[in-house]
DNA sequence: CGCAACCTTGACACTTGTCAACACAAGTGG
DNA sequence: CCACTTGTGTTGACAAGTGTCAAGGTTGCG
């Protein structure tokens, strides 16, 4: 799509998305060594939540992070006139509130989208351990790091991919969020409304409905027949292929 | 459709207008204390770069961060296929490296826009520095937080407005780095191409070229009789109001 | 049963990308 | 000096992708 050209480049080849085929594994181990350093460091509190719960709002002064041990959670910023954008997913071994270190208060609101259990520590406590424990600030300063690049990552597919490869990026993301935890990752159950991830994608919800619906009549997703939220994907390198095509497609003319 | 308007959030959206007020002096103090710190605590070694110079490519190996004393850099972002994604702008006093620590290796590519000074430490001798001074290890902190906080805000204007309003928001956002600088924000000197900013923008270099030909039709902005790429802003108001309305949904041209 | 969410699908309009042509400035080499 | 090239920016015509609007279907629930 964007025919503008970058030869210099031929020394260092990133290949994103191969490279987080290697990135779940040591994700998982990451998020279970990051939780078990905590939980001997930093005694934090645990509290289980349910589906609709707001573990803290935009605005409210910062004095705790939290850690998720199980369980998911969606990130949304809210506009002064109600409009609600969902800035980020979280999942297992995630931390939520590292936006709100710089301003001092929550730049955004964290709702459950499950059951799950919350790990909470008060920031100055964990900034004080992380003094004592060179180990644990190496690994917070990793998971700031790699929200940055998932951030970032995120903006490129935005900026760059058409919508249904974007829907198709989404279902990946989700995907390989799954298989980094360990868990299957061909039988993922959406969590999210068509609105919820057309808002997150930058598309409307009938946008999104109509890609998905593509999908499936060309056998490269299934739905459930329960739920049209639970889908399948039998072959994620046919899903690869389908964007690979779009792009190469339109880029070359 | 698109109604943001001015509260909360910082950063790319049109909203962070009043609020810079505050935080444009906070920003520019904060940016002295950090480079103060760093000088006193961890002698970095400087360095002059020159316009296209390269600080770092992707994939090289994380030894350094980089502190950025003067001078504007752009962040790079290469796909295997060769295209190019512009993912950030640097200013005085913002760091340069952050997402490389998650993996080891940078995520992407830094380049110089401009004759300026960049400070390098070496990332471990930081991570031992903040052990030892708690100060610098919030600042370090805070600093990543930011760059999340600005990516997360350049999301949300990439994925709710319409191509206007985001070459609007990158001027804004522009001036507003500079403003937080003490340099003079109503006449702006672009460093980037409009293919560039286009890039960064998610648009084409000419619908990048049309957004500003018709902001100087409405007498918005002003070209520089040299260059088209020195742009002055006669009133920061008027294009304000310009974003609500089109957001308002009247149409005009 | 009615009601409220949620999802799907179609018709149409509009924003934006694509393609093409041209203008301009800065080099470069004859 | 001119011709030529290269990079950049502007503008127009057209097409494609996506949003908007509207209608109807399904599920779950009081």
């Amino acid at each position: 799509m964007y025919t503008q050209t970058a030869h210099t480049s031929a020394g260092h080849s990133p290949a994103r998305r191969q490279a987080s085929g290697d990135l779940t594994r040591g994700c998982g181990q990451r998020a279970t060594e990051l939780l078990q350093l905590i939980a001997a460091v930093l005694e934090p509190k645990r509290r289980v939540v349910h589906a609709g719960d707001v573990l803290y709002r935009a605005g409210e002064p910062l004095t705790n992070l939290h850690l998720l041990n199980s369980g998911l959670f969606k990130l949304i910023s809210l506009s002064a006139d109600g409009r609600e954008q969902v800035v980020g997913l979280r999942f297992r071994g995630d931390w939520l509130g590292f936006s709100a270190i710089a301003e001092g208060h929550y730049a955004c609101e964290a709702i459950a989208m499950d059951t799950g259990e919350v790990w909470t520590v008060r920031y100055e406590a964990l900034l004080q351990a992380c003094s004592r424990h060179p180990k644990l600030m190496a690994l917070v300063h990793e998971a700031m790091s790699h929200e940055i690049v998932r951030d970032r990552d995120t903006l490129i597919a935005l900026c760059t991919l058409p919508a249904d490869a974007r829907v198709v990026a989404f279902l990946q993301y989700w995907a390989a969020s799954l298989a980094a935890r360990g868990l299957r990752s061909d039988q993922i159950s959406l969590r999210l409304t068509r609105a919820e991830i057309g808002n997150y994608l930058g598309l409307t919800l009938e946008t999104v409905s109509r890609v998905l619906s593509k999908l499936a009549r060309a056998r490269l997703i299934a739905f459930n027949e329960k739920s049209r939220r639970d889908i399948c994907i039998p072959d994620f390198h046919a899903l690869d292929a389908f964007v690979q095509r779009r792009e190469a497609g339109v880029g070359l003319h």
